[in-house]
DNA sequence: GCCCCAACTGTATGCGCATACATCCTTCCC
DNA sequence: GGGAAGGATGTATGCGCATACAGTTGGGGC
């Protein structure tokens, strides 16, 4: 029976093999890990017998053995933890429903999306490296048991930063590698890979204030214990006091804690109350979409009244209306800079901790273009 | 130093914690497996050493005792394979360059898309279940060797249908449980994992051709030595000879592999001959989108002249001008199905083998709505 | 005060493989 | 044809943990 798979009879070992082909372990092994040291015939006896028995070497054991697993991980929070508590249920109804689906403004949760392209970015990363990618997803009080149990699988873990307590890390990094992922530069040992936060909303901050005349600005920020939303506060500050005190802009700052809902609410009470400022910079792309929301139902114009700028280049803020200006990051280049980091430690585990900064580039789109208004399609 | 990680010195095991508490080894392991058989002062002893030293549990030594590792495997192709042949290089310009981000219509290449949410729901079921996901992605002739390695690492795999050659999953099979996902039912031991592609397809003709009198229709077939190409064109096949003889329409079927440049390519010779069908139903989104193109591209006035409809769901579908309809398959679910399948599998091995058919959801948006068009954000 | 049982804890072993080292077999050269 | 230098293969061991089983301890009942 082929789907029996692995239970019942146990799955055949070295010994089996080296004995179906008269062999010892030893060069059974060999056969599968250096296949240059075996002689030619019997190599191919060797894989005959494998293929016969329908033999899998166990990464348990190879692990254990080599000392190493081949693997490396990746670990990143689930924001959107509480969403999928149901048992998985097969629904095997039959009839097909038609339904309409009007227009809607895309959905949030795209948090997700931007792991996924880290990921991806680690998987790439990690294939070229002859690794396997383990993904971990954290989610409330388990994320410490999975980190370490993710710790005790791989070879080295790169960590959103600000996912893991740092004790947890410190005691994960005894064990093997760790790189923070989208961290600020820290006075500490690990190894960080991130995005030019500061320098990005800096460009941001100078391209809007240079395309035109600017009196009041309104920042939005995100939550401000984060190091992403600091660092991009600072391009911000950095943007206004470059500016001659008799063009800068007077400046409000509110939070909306990364989310599009309290954006909209923010810009709705701009918009009602009349106060509209003459540009408002946001921390991220969620909150710039909720800011856009608002205005388009108060029929306040963007980008003629008032411009609009996001940061993270999410897919959403391509379809918004007016589509929005942002800091695109390379998410997939983050990944597959974790995961070179990590090898680059595995490979030599006493070099001096290293930070990568990946370059951002600012996506001028009509949120922030004044003028005649690009023709859709 | 905390950054060296698990080189040079070699990391703790199970002894040394053992000698640091003062207890043995076995004691060790207990208080990580089950607390409950350990005397709660002796717990503490142990766990403060554990902390102390740093210690994590070496999942392939686990792996090896318990004869189980704890891990389920996904696997998939990357259709997109030969994107990313070059090594990462960090770029460290600190330049921010600001560009011009015009409207595009969304770049191809979205079957990643695709493959994300099937990954997202593995995920969420594999973590329901305790278990950790690990991902492996085939890249062209190096994709036997990585099933196989992935096959060594885990409990049970997860396979897209098509993705791994029929010997090779037997061979695995005998080692561990395999579930295929997005195949069709065969006449094989494997456990499988599908939407519904026929009775989707289906119910997708049924609405064009009740949407208004259609003389001739243009079926687009994919790669037609796939399952999911067959099992639509049947569902296809079945709508149409449903129907009175009188009012059946005339049918033409092309192949665009599935392509949106090859169906921009046939949409374009069929708008410049002239002979432009009532109806234009495609077996992907992709081709859909490429129709569309070419269309818009002509002149053609989508849906007034000419009604088209894809299918699978892809995000790009909900931004195309028109919006286009399509049979929204439930990605996510996929990827939880396969997990949950293994999981029962696991469980009782000696169960017949399963299949489990997703149920799909026909969504129609304007490029099946003639009319006045709907506005617009 | 003694015995028995339950609750703990320790000892010993094997999981399946990689690999250092020993052994045996070829070739090749003089 | 003898021997040396590799080349090919076998032998023995340990990787770190789970666990069956043996051993120990502490109470409770009589």
């Amino acid at each position: 029976m082929i789907g029996g798979g692995g239970m019942g009879a146990k799955a055949t070992t070295v010994y089996d093999v080296a004995e179906h082909a008269g062999v010892s372990i030893a060069t059974v092994s060999r056969v599968l890990r250096r296949p240059g040291d075996v002689r030619d015939s019997t190599r191919e006896r060797v894989l005959a017998s494998v293929k016969a028995l329908g033999y899998v070497p166990s990464a348990s054991a190879r692990g254990l053995a080599a000392r190493r697993t081949g693997v490396v991980g990746l670990f990143f929070p689930d924001f959107d933890a509480m969403r999928e508590t149901t048992a998985f249920v097969p629904d095997r109804s039959g009839a097909v429903p038609v339904v309409a689906d009007p227009p809607a403004e895309d959905a949030t949760g795209s948090d997700l999306l931007y792991f996924d392209e880290v990921l991806r970015g680690a998987e790439i990363e990690a294939w070229r490296n002859g690794l396997v990618l383990l993904v971990g997803v954290g989610r409330g009080e388990d994320s410490l048991s999975i980190v370490s149990d993710i710790a005790g699988r791989v070879d080295g873990l790169a960590v959103l930063a600000g996912s893991v307590p740092d004790e947890m890390l410190e005691h994960i990094a005894r064990r093997i590698p760790v790189v923070l992922i989208a961290g600020p530069r820290r006075d500490d040992e690990f190894d960080h890979v991130s995005v030019d936060n500061r320098a990005g909303m800096r460009a941001l901050a100078d391209h809007v204030f240079d395309t035109r005349e600017i009196d009041g600005v309104l920042y939005v920020r995100g939550v401000a214990s984060t190091p992403d939303d600091a660092e991009r506060f600072d391009g911000f500050s950095e943007a206004l006091s470059a500016r001659a005190v008799a063009d800068r802009p007077g400046l409000s700052v509110v939070s909306a804690e990364f989310s599009r809902e309290r954006a909209r609410v923010i810009g709705s009470s701009l918009a009602s109350s009349g106060h509209i400022p003459d540009a408002v910079i946001c921390a991220n792309d969620q909150m710039a979409l909720g800011i856009l929301d608002a205005f388009r139902d108060h029929g306040v114009d963007v980008p003629r009244r008032v411009l609009v700028a996001g940061f993270d280049g999410i897919d959403a803020g391509r379809h918004s209306e007016p589509r929005l200006t942002t800091v695109e990051q390379p998410m997939e280049d983050l990944g597959r800079a974790a995961v070179h980091v990590l090898t680059q430690r595995l490979a030599n585990p006493s070099q001096p901790p290293v930070t990568l900064r990946l370059p951002v580039k600012v996506l001028v789109r009509e949120s922030t273009t004044p003028g005649p208004p690009t023709p859709r399609g």
